[in-house]
DNA sequence: GGCCTGCTTCGACATGTGTCAACATAGACG
DNA sequence: CGTCTATGTTGACACATGTCGAAGCAGGCC
């Protein structure tokens, strides 16, 4: 575990390109299933709030002490930052004691272009 | 398809104001609850083709006949529409032997919201 | 080394959710 | 009025999900 860390390196042409805006076209069963996941990551309130509190934390990342006041066990933070993790809406990385949670911006942007437009046009 | 169609004309107070953007503050637990319920009514796959098909639609709307080939049974199709319906997504009328779904702007503007900004700053 | 703190994983449970077949309802059309 | 088509509702069932307590792992500190 003392070797080199393995960053995934993301250069902007990485960004996820999951779908065009939800009123252009009917989207594709693949497409559906893609960025359902991410939805479905924001979509419970506690995972929300875990989120959200990350994103505001100074620096746009933050400990899990700070942020596991949400009403629930320690565990099941855990278990919710990991699926957010899973969904590409969060990163996580070991420093010392305790382990930061941050923001994956791509992903947040695929979601915001997802819904930009989405009610604008007819 | 040769008949009126019927525009919203919703008016602009009508926006829903569920909470600020991801990044400006830990969302309350009240905030949560309802910001969950629509990002999880987009969470699953066949609701997000059925929306995405509605919100791509001529004009807005879409009677269920035009969008219900989503490899689900017919009953499935109804139950994800009234599901879409009760997150505030989707408003429906019946016109003559159709119904019709449209897309409900508001909200989705609200969820832009929420996500717009929210990888952008710190 | 031994312990203490922060976080994750495991196992279990209750509840929620997606799906379908069968039935019910609403208009249109004869 | 009877029937046909288009949607919605009900009941049932398998599966996913949120939650917790207990145990495990990692790293600092004495």
């Amino acid at each position: 575990m003392s070797n080199a860390k393995v960053l995934p390196l993301l250069e902007p042409e990485a960004v996820v390109p999951c779908c065009p805006p939800l009123n252009e076209r009917p989207m594709s069963a693949d497409e559906a299933e893609v960025a359902a996941k991410m939805f479905k990551a924001l979509g419970d309130p506690v995972r929300l709030r875990l989120f959200s509190a990350v994103a505001s934390h100074e620096g746009g990342e933050a400990c899990v002490c700070d942020i596991s006041d949400v009403g629930v066990s320690q565990p099941t933070v855990s278990h919710h930052l990991k699926k957010l993790k899973e969904a590409g809406l969060l990163s996580s990385e070991r420093r010392g004691t305790w382990v930061y949670y941050r923001v994956e911006p791509a992903v947040l942007a695929a979601m915001g272009a997802l819904l930009s437009g989405a009610g604008v046009t007819a």
